[in-house]
DNA sequence: CCTACCGATCGGTAGG
DNA sequence: CCTACCGATCGGTAGG
């Protein structure tokens, strides 16, 4: 007798949840229907609600667990006494190492979390809003202690943001650059950007 | 009586593309149906269909128009004879304020290009790495005659162009912020982080 | 620019 | 996990 519940169910949800992740990225979340996703796991489209609730339960999976790994590691950061100008760096290699080594489930989280349904959505946001404010909080600090420049410590967050979702738009082509130049590069850039 | 040609229905064309810029902004491309943007255009839907072939038209549309101004720019920029550290600045802060003033169609063609019906999407793949490979290029120049820091010069470029898409996650809230500040700090942040 | 309408596809349910 | 199926909605056409 197969097991129906426990750790048989869990795996199999983690498994549709990284499919889904792959299409979602590739052809976009409302242009990729349960027959779709059902197809590439060779099981009929019903056989899916087994397993989540909805089309966009799968969605809050995969967002929610990226949302995690972020939050805890700026959790993690803030506790630390480190230098502001560590800090952010720990920070900037974070995103670009989760951005290579989690690619699809990153892209899709940070395409797709607006199509969210309502209740997951507003909390996404919200945690997405707090690890900014955590940020913000951050760069104010390193200017204030007189390590980073003096900028406008919200503009420099979103634009480190923004500069950290950089591979997200990689093409295969570009795939002959080693992942460790792509992190380095980019973090030299920012850093020798951002200190004083 | 009424015109039915010329400057009456290209003006009509440039708003109803306009209005489907805000709402593929907005919801997203697929999330939009033609009778929404039908509807937010007070006419009936097969009424669009006098204007624009598909929806896909109304999407070759914008993101035409926004290649077009980045492809016209940079071929000025190359004719220049200025520095190469002014030609980048030149760059970036056509990159900002485009975004800025010309918001959603930006930021639809920048998310929905890979939906483009299949002709377009080959020409605008095109405009897009041949986009790429001039400031690859510029960059490169720049990295050779001193004036840049030495890293590899597509992930610079790639980071930049990703740098410069910032505001497009910017959310009302952070509006307060004036644009010459955005423009500016953001400018000031990428060059000392490329130059030498 | 409108009314009337079509075939295709979607997310999801019933029932086993 | 499957077969059978539903109501809703989609892009688009016919014909005026």
């Amino acid at each position: 007798m197969a097991k129906i519940s426990g750790e048989g169910k869990k795996a199999k949800k983690a498994a549709i949840a990284q499919k889904a992740a792959i299409l979602f990225r590739k052809r976009g979340y409302t242009n990729t229907s349960m027959r779709d996703l059902a197809e590439a796991l060779h099981i009929e489209a019903p056989s899916l609600y087994n397993h989540f609730g909805s089309k966009g339960e799968i969605l809050e999976y995969i967002c929610a667990n990226v949302a995690s790994g972020y939050m805890n590691h700026i959790e993690q950061i803030e506790k630390s006494t480190k230098p502001h100008t560590e800090k952010i760096e720990e920070i900037i290699r974070y995103h670009l190492n989760a951005m290579i080594t989690d690619f699809d489930e990153q892209v899709v989280t940070n395409h797709e979390w607006k199509q969210l349904p309502s209740p997951a959505f507003n909390k996404h946001r919200t945690q997405r809003k707090q690890y900014e404010e955590k940020l913000v909080a951050l760069i104010f600090e390193g200017m204030k202690k007189g390590a980073f420049s003096k900028r406008n410590p919200r503009v420099i967050t979103l634009a480190l943001l923004a500069t950290v979702r950089g591979p997200e738009t990689w093409s295969k082509g570009n795939n002959k650059i080693s992942n460790s130049i792509i992190i380095d590069d980019i973090t030299q850039l920012l850093i020798k950007g951002i200190i004083k």
